[in-house]
DNA sequence: TCAGCGTGTTTCGAATTCGAAGAGTAGGCC
DNA sequence: GGCCTACTCTTCGAATTCGAAACACGCTGA
């Protein structure tokens, strides 16, 4: 499991080209993709060994299970996830293999698949998720106290506002008119 | 391109356990991973588009150009960035068929293998740096002001500490004795 | 010198990912 | 009704990723 080992030398980037240029400035940058790698290795390793379940496959379930009726369509699900559609449809296939959820046709509308959760689906989240925030906890949230999480979220929120405002660069490109 | 849309309810996943927990306490989680996810998916275009490469390769070049000899073993590459060793190997032989990068053997030590950046990949790196720079201003850096910066990076550095403190959880496995 | 272990890298097979293309439904407009 | 655009999902092929195993070198100890 190798991993961002240090950023600190990245900032130099604009010397490339500059020479001087203001490379603090690229910090935050380098140091939220290190620190996110950095969980999400780690808690992709107790999710395969407690439920043989990976990252993508975890969120999945968990936001399956988060609503009582545990279901959602593919386009709820993939818009909330970082994977195409078709790796989308790909694990789901895998978790349908393995009885953890059903695909089933919509009744409002007949384009749209609904996935639901079914028991072994559930009873898994549910077998898994107290470890999974067990690591959550170890890894990344015993490093914060509660006002550096507080603030944390409070600017992370404030990216992920700006960059949910701007297009998504390659989906439903610019209409030509209107 | 499909992101994160919200992380609010996956806040309640405390709920399926043990009915009642403090969601609040896992929201920089969610808000880490989502925010990661659309910086690198938003710089992920901008490379494509301008040099043909992809996020790692991008990684591969700058970190060889941040260097004034421009040279690194495997080893030395693979321990920032995070992909395998077998990954990497792969990501290299990509570029050293575009001729950007060259692979020769160590002389201090002759099972490394010596990355070094050619002319060619110099130049591609200088030519696609100044746009991807603009691209993190634009979707990351104009979110936060100096201070939110700095305050994001003092507490993505503690999390990296933190993180880089503990065993990679599948890499040197206990050993049978101390 | 030889065995044995640790380290550095690549090869190999399998799993996962994406984008483009295809098939089908929804809704607006004539 | 018929057409056209938008939306939903899946299939397909290609690229990328990983872990395990293989391979090679370096060091230590007998």
């Amino acid at each position: 499991m190798c991993q961002i080992r240090s950023n600190s030398r990245m900032g130099d980037m604009a010397d490339s080209t500059g020479r001087g240029g203001p490379p603090a400035e690229f910090t935050p940058y380098f140091a939220l993709l290190e620190a996110s790698a950095l969980v999400q290795h780690g808690v992709e390793a107790q999710l395969r060994e407690s439920g043989d379940l990976s990252f993508v496959q975890f969120q999945i379930l968990a936001m399956l299970s988060e609503d009582a009726g545990g279901t959602q369509t593919m386009t709820a699900i993939a818009d909330r996830l970082v994977h195409s559609r078709s790796g989308l449809t790909y694990q789901v296939q895998q978790l349908e293999k393995r009885g953890l959820l059903t695909r089933g046709p919509s009744a409002e509308d007949e384009r749209s698949t609904v996935v639901a959760l079914t028991g072994s689906g559930t009873a898994l989240i549910q077998r898994v998720l107290p470890g999974h925030m067990a690591v959550v906890r170890e890894i990344l949230l015993d490093a914060l106290d509660a006002g550096d999480g507080a603030e944390l979220t409070r600017l992370l929120e404030k990216v992920r506002q700006h960059m949910r405002a701007r297009p998504p660069r390659s989906a439903t490109r610019a209409r030509p008119r209107g």
